[in-house]
DNA sequence: CTTCTTGCAAACCATTTGCATCATT
DNA sequence: AATGATGCAAATGGTTTGCAAGAAG
C-alpha cells in the first residue's frame, strides 16, 4: 500500500501533478480490493467510509492511474469499464460469460506460448492484460 | 443473400414477428459488407441508398439478428458496438490495437487447440467468436 | 382487423467537460 | 502566491424506450 502511494507520487511528480487526499483515497480503494471494480464501486466504497471524492474526480484519478501503468482498464462487455490494479496481482486473463456476465480469471501456459508465437509472426505487441475469452460459464452453458 | 433472408424469415416466424422492408434492408446492409460495422455505418449506407430505417429500427433489428445467431455483436474497445455476420464468414478472432484502434483478424490452430483444452477443464463453453487479443499493432508498437 | 412495427423525441447511463471555488506545493 | 484540483451541473455519445400513427399477415 505504502509502496503504491510512493509509485503514484513519483508518477504525479514527474507530471507536475499533486497528490491530493481525493487521489490518495481512490488509489487506496482500488488497491484494497482484490478483483476488478467499476467507478461506481469506488464511489460507493468511499461514501461508506465517509471519504470525499466526486464522481468526476474518481474518473479523473482512474485515468491517471491507468496512464501511470499501476491500474488497467478492462472492458468485460458489461457496457461500462472495470479497473484492476496490476501491482502484486499475478498475471491472468479473463473468461467472460455472455449470459450472466460472470468473470473468471485464468492463466494458461499453453495458450500464452502459442499466443506469443503468433504475435511474433504478426509483429503485434502484447500488453500485460492481453486476452479475453467469451462464452458461457458452467452455470449458463 | 437469399439464403440469409430465408434464415431470418424463419427466425422471425418462429417468434411471431414480421419481415418488414426496414428489417430486410438492415439485413442486406450487414450481409453486403465483409467486415465489422457499427450501427451508424448501417444508417448511413441506407440513407445513401435512399432506403428507410430509423436509428431505433436499426438497433432493434440488430438485436434480432444477434438473437437469431446470424450476426455477432463485437466489442472492439471503441466505446460502441460493432456487428459482423456469421454466415459465410470464415471463423476468425480479433487482435485490437489499443492505440490506433485497428482490428486485425486472425485464426490460429495452436491457440484454438489449447483454448479448447482449457475450456474443457473449466467447463466453459466457447462461442463462435470467442477470443480477443489486445496490444499494439506494427505501426504503433 | 388485429397485432406487430415504425419513427420520433425524450430518456438513459456511463463518462467527460467548463467553470468558479478551493487546496497543495 | 501560483498552479493545479475539486465539485457541480451541464454536455456528450451511444443506445433504449414510450407512444401515437402506420403496415404486415
Amino acid at each position: 500500500m505504502t509502496r503504491a502511494i510512493q509509485t503514484f507520487t513519483k508518477y504525479l511528480n514527474s507530471k507536475d501533478l499533486k497528490l491530493t487526499k481525493e487521489r490518495k483515497a481512490v488509489l487506496q480503494e482500488i488497491f484494497l480490493h482484490k478483483g476488478h471494480l467499476e467507478a461506481e464501486d469506488i464511489l460507493h466504497s468511499l461514501r461508506r467510509k465517509k471519504k470525499r471524492a466526486s464522481r468526476a474526480t474518481v474518473y479523473r484519478t482512474l485515468d491517471l492511474l491507468v496512464d501511470s501503468g499501476m491500474v488497467r482498464k478492462v472492458d468485460l462487455g458489461h457496457g461500462h469499464s472495470h479497473y484492476e490494479h496490476v501491482l502484486g496481482h499475478t498475471h491472468h486473463e479473463h473468461m467472460i460469460c455472455l449470459k450472466c456476465g460472470k468473470v473468471i480469471e485464468f492463466s494458461d501456459k499453453e495458450i500464452e506460448r502459442s499466443l506469443k508465437q503468433m504475435c511474433k509472426k504478426t509483429e503485434f505487441k502484447l500488453t500485460s492484460h492481453h486476452l479475453q475469452v467469451f462464452g458461457y460459464c458452467r452455470d449458463c452453458r
